[in-house]
DNA sequence: CGTTGAATG
DNA sequence: CATTGAACG
């Protein structure tokens, strides 16, 4: 393993108090040594299914960052999906061509309507999907701008009412590398949304690869340097907000901690739920009227990301 | 997956009979279905550890090439090797830098004189080992000439009444992309070996990554333009025996087609039993007295080769 | 830690 | 078909 790489490791997966990355410490100042501490879950409650006016939902959608359609496939994704059995399917980085599709997928008599957006240059990176049960009046890929729209991002599926968007933002990357990029990506996806909310109302879902506040992420003290948590990200995903969008889950609950969307897959990232809310469904302000729930469905396993639902009455 | 490596893999996998690679074949001449044919295996007879002239076997050398150690330790290649027990344990492919190693087999006690080879440059690439229960007198790396030695091919070990020499012969490549490399090395390592043999006649074992004659292999015929059965790989090994060496397997069991080492990993060769001969124990001319047997090993899994047990009385 | 394609065999 | 390191996350 290269020296870089295990350095990169570290910096990435959170700086916490749990990290014990050092071989014998100088036993300074009576310091104990680590103790394991018992994790603080989060379990999400039960599903509202009715708006604050006490319409019933009657439109439910999942969004998942699967890691790997393939091997997601493999560890039964697919099988809490039909469980889950929403109306819509999102799902980010799927990290397949179509024609790699596995047949357990393109063959589901459930979604009768499959929308894929795969990389153009690198085969297995990003890539996004959306699965529905009954027929957008139109879909579109990407957001309108050459140089976003070769890595598979994005698909808007446009509906009666609304328009359902959903995203894999580019990550800024080890290093922040790429942080330069995702700033001008924030700021044309930012544009592309609010010129579809000028139509009509939408719902945004996906791995937008920020967590907003402090609130959103296991060790925002250690993070502020790391891709997700860097306050050019933070202060993006604010402005969204500003444009007149709201993030469903924290609305409705607004002191929640401990309620995560993603864990790395390093140092048991996940057992001890050290993780990062980088899922959202997003709604257009008009839209929140209709908001039922935004749940976090953290029991499902199969990727690195667990997916999260929304319950909402068109 | 590319056009190219479809086709590659196609050609490299023995243009057999078996061979299905088209769609629905036109039915001319009222050729029939392919099928299946049960297959000819080989059956390795009991080992013989005398000599012929009686006098007992006492050194018993195993060569295997592990096809990557690592992965070969997980599939508990070390369990049979401590079965086998031989005194001597020759491994090749073991792709894996020293550092890299699994305690597994750092630890053999049963082994106390281990020597490791890997290629200098690309890391996971070649590699030979050499476990001994006793120590050489002497161990060497590479056959002395700079551009053979960068790719951890060869380890040479002596002992008193003889050399050990066990090699990674180099795979003339898909396309036969290095067959030129090949010729040069063949006419290096011919030469390596009789200045040795000057000196002390020599056992040499390994992965030769040639199939001298057409009962080496099951599919002759559709082989000669591949690696492994060119002419030229062909004729290297018949001058190498020419200089005064000899293929002990062969020697003991002039007739015995059907006895192979290596099976592709594609289109179920190992159960068919469609392989290739690669793996030889060579021994000098003045060593033959003291040959007992030369054995093929063919149901120790865990590599695409299988391991071979030479028995002599040094 | 775990997914993916590339190179190699 | 299977192993490996590289890129990426």
């Amino acid at each position: 393993m290269s020296k870089r790489g295990k350095k990169k490791e570290e910096a990435a997966a959170a700086a916490d108090g749990d990290k014990d990355n050092g071989a014998a410490p100088p036993a300074k100042k009576g310091k104990k040594e680590k103790e394991p501490e018992a994790p603080i879950l989060y379990e999400d409650p039960p599903d509202k299914l009715t708006t604050n006016d006490g319409r019933a939902a009657n439109m439910k959608i999942t969004s998942w960052n699967v890691d790997g359609l393939r091997a997601w496939v493999k560890k039964k994704g697919l099988d809490w999906v039909r469980e889950e059995s929403p109306d819509v399917l999102c799902l980010q980085e799927t990290k397949c061509s179509e024609k790699a599709l596995p047949q357990d997928i393109t063959s589901m008599p459930e979604f009768p309507h499959k929308y894929w957006a795969g990389s153009e240059d690198k085969e297995g990176y990003s890539g996004v999907a959306m699965l529905c049960k009954t027929k957008p009046l139109n879909v579109t890929f990407g957001i309108g701008k050459e140089e976003h729209d070769k890595e598979g991002r994005v698909i808007t599926a446009e509906f009666p009412t609304f328009y359902l968007v959903t995203a894999y933002v580019p990550n800024a990357g080890r290093g922040l590398v790429r942080l330069d990029y995702r700033k001008t990506w924030d700021v044309d996806f930012r544009a592309y949304l609010s010129g579809l909310d000028e139509k009509k109302p939408l719902v945004l879902c996906g791995d937008l690869n920020v967590a907003h506040q402090e609130i959103d992420l296991k060790n925002p003290k250690g993070n502020r340097k790391n891709a997700g948590f860097t306050a050019e990200e933070r202060e993006g995903f604010t402005q969204l907000l500003s444009a007149g969008f709201v993030d469903s889950f924290r609305e409705l609950y607004p002191e929640q901690a401990n309620a995560y969307t993603f864990w790395t897959y390093m140092m048991n990232s996940r057992s001890k739920n050290v993780g990062w809310r980088l899922d959202y469904f997003v709604l257009s302000s008009k839209l929140m009227s209709a908001l039922c729930d935004s749940k976090i469905r953290n029991s499902a396993m199969g990727s690195d990301h667990c997916p999260i639902t929304l319950h909402f009455a068109v």
